[in-house]
DNA sequence: CTGAAAGCGCTAACAC
DNA sequence: GTGTTAGCGCTTTCAG
């Protein structure tokens, strides 16, 4: 590996001007840069940035711990970010969890050991106590998820109002018997979402009934498919069932065209988020879309000045961005209320 | 930050004691790597990543260089990447070219400079000659996208079968008019799909018609949705179309549910590769699924295991997989042969 | 305008 | 079993 000593060498200087020269520095005369520039670029040197991080020079490292990039929210939030990140210089280390908190533990230790100059996380349900300290150590923000021992600073989503809305809409249509299929409480967002759900079914004096809600791991497609196919086992199922992540959201897809279910006449839809496909399902899929890649760059940009600035005070932060209502073909009124209305 | 020295001072010990017995070495007591180890928790000492590097250890790092990670293609090589590499102890990084060959060198530029391990790269069409240069300097492996400059270690598919396979499909059930939207012929890929359409089309004697082969930006669904819209509006429109890329063919669905054509009746398609919505989409697309997954992994293994060796030789190795048709509701008979049937 | 020397945090000879 | 020392590649005083 050819190094500034190289350089010095085959031109007779010493590293320091080499060194200078390579910087720009306006002590150096212009003659001297072009012949270091000109070696520099015959013998193929590139500066070594392990070396200039130990002189004091900050990583230009940003961690992305994420739980799955194949979700469409994290690889939306991964290209959003990676592209306002490398404008700024940059570099985007992508760490999947893959919702273990053991794992999530193994990306943030080895972060730190690069130093890196910040982390965006959506953090797994618990994280362990040792990367809530690792974090401590490193400028962080919260992405979409949001766990209390990390911070306040996070960019999300207003879960409860999205999922509010969502099962609003279905209420407005005359229906009663809505279920709902999402992440259980434990993690904050699922919280929140079921939060959300059961304020709208009271606010209009529905009464929700338990065994109407079906909660999974909130990165398992196949959670989805499997609780719609519980759901509408039941003695008397749902009419309507609103959802409550993406990939339930696919599941559910998946599996209510596998088992040929009439949507919108047997069931209602109302999914999580809009991406490509949700349109062409069945007769196009009602759903709430969620502005991502918008809450992403928010964050990105808001993160960028963090590192740039010298990090003041921790002032908390927190941005949630609202959905919209896409009304397509999967929902309709109730069995009942087409009756009465016929 | 806390170091060595730090921990050093605190025990009334040597940085090298400290150094190892945080390394186990066999030549220190128990008790000291004891209270060694005690002293870095209570500090919350992390190593140094830079300063291991600059005595010799080899970066953790591997680049991920793909043209845009919303690409179902590159999120699952993305993913299974990631999942192998951390398997590994080593990092991805994700560097983004979104097809520019500018944004591919600045990546390959700051791999370079942090003297990362190795880099996965699907290239742009024509890359830079520093870029070139650049990869020299660093172990590199191909995946799917293959560009002669970059060497003979390559992960892909049989693109040209690929496509000589999804236009037979279609020949065999006696379509002749059949357009081809893909990728222009400067990419590699790009020209193989392509002459596998020509191909099929030869083997078979029909002779192939230049206006019915549409070519655009690889990664553009905007370009799928405006090529079936013009292929439509010719005098004589095809009545099937093949499709030769995942992002052409997301567009082409969009555009044809957005204009309400009536396929297969009026138009057969075949997709390119297999996602979520593909089987909703319309009466099910028939399409080329291809192991994505798998290439990654195998790509993945492979690289490794040449990361870990010796470089010995610079030995050519191409694997190229091979996909297989999926048949659903998108291809049928064209309007000649049903009339003639009936 | 350029050079010599120190030191970032760590490891590996080389002492004792 | 532990300490001393040198040096990785670079930047940055401090000298000329």
């Amino acid at each position: 590996m050819v190094t500034t000593r190289h350089i010095a060498a085959q031109l007779q200087l010493s590293v320091s001007t080499v060194g200078r020269a390579l910087a720009d520095d306006p002590r150096i005369s212009e003659q001297t840069k072009a012949r270091v520039r000109q070696s520099a670029q015959e013998l193929g040197y590139v500066g070594n940035h392990a070396a200039r991080m130990m002189r004091g020079a900050k990583s230009n490292v940003v961690g992305l711990v994420i739980p799955d990039i194949r979700n469409s929210f994290y690889f939306t939030v991964a290209h959003e970010l990676s592209a306002i990140m490398a404008g700024e210089g940059y570099q985007l280390m992508l760490a999947e969890t893959n919702d273990d908190r053991l794992i999530e533990r193994r990306h943030l230790r080895e972060l730190s050991a690069s130093r890196a100059a910040g982390v965006v996380i959506a953090p797994t349900t618990r994280p362990h106590e040792e990367s809530v300290t690792l974090l401590r150590g490193m400028p962080h923000v919260q992405l979409l998820r949001k766990h209390a021992s990390l911070g306040a600073q996070w960019f999300g989503l207003d879960d409860r109002r999205t999922l509010r809305d969502a099962t609003t809409h279905l209420l407005e249509l005359g229906h009663t018997r809505i279920a709902y299929i999402g992440a259980p409480a434990d993690l904050p967002t699922g919280r929140e979402r079921l939060e959300g759900y059961r304020q709208a079914l009271s606010d209009r004096g529905v009464s929700p009934r338990p065994n109407l809600v079906e909660q999974g791991p909130p990165s398992s497609t196949e959670h989805g498919r499997e609780a719609v196919l519980r759901l509408l086992k039941r003695s008397s199922p749902p009419t309507a069932v609103v959802l409550g992540s993406v990939p339930h959201t696919v599941g559910v897809l998946d599996g209510l065209l596998a088992m040929g279910v009439d949507v919108p006449t047997d069931l209602s839809v109302v999914g999580f988020g809009d991406q490509s496909g949700f349109s062409w399902w069945g007769p196009g899929l009602t759903t709430i879309s969620l502005p991502i890649g918008d809450v992403a760059s928010s964050c990105g940009l808001w993160f960028i000045r963090r590192l740039n600035n010298p990090p003041a005070a921790n002032d908390p932060y927190e941005s949630a961005s609202t959905g919209w209502l896409v009304p397509r073909g999967s929902t309709a009124a109730p069995p009942a209320a087409r009756k009465r209305s016929a």
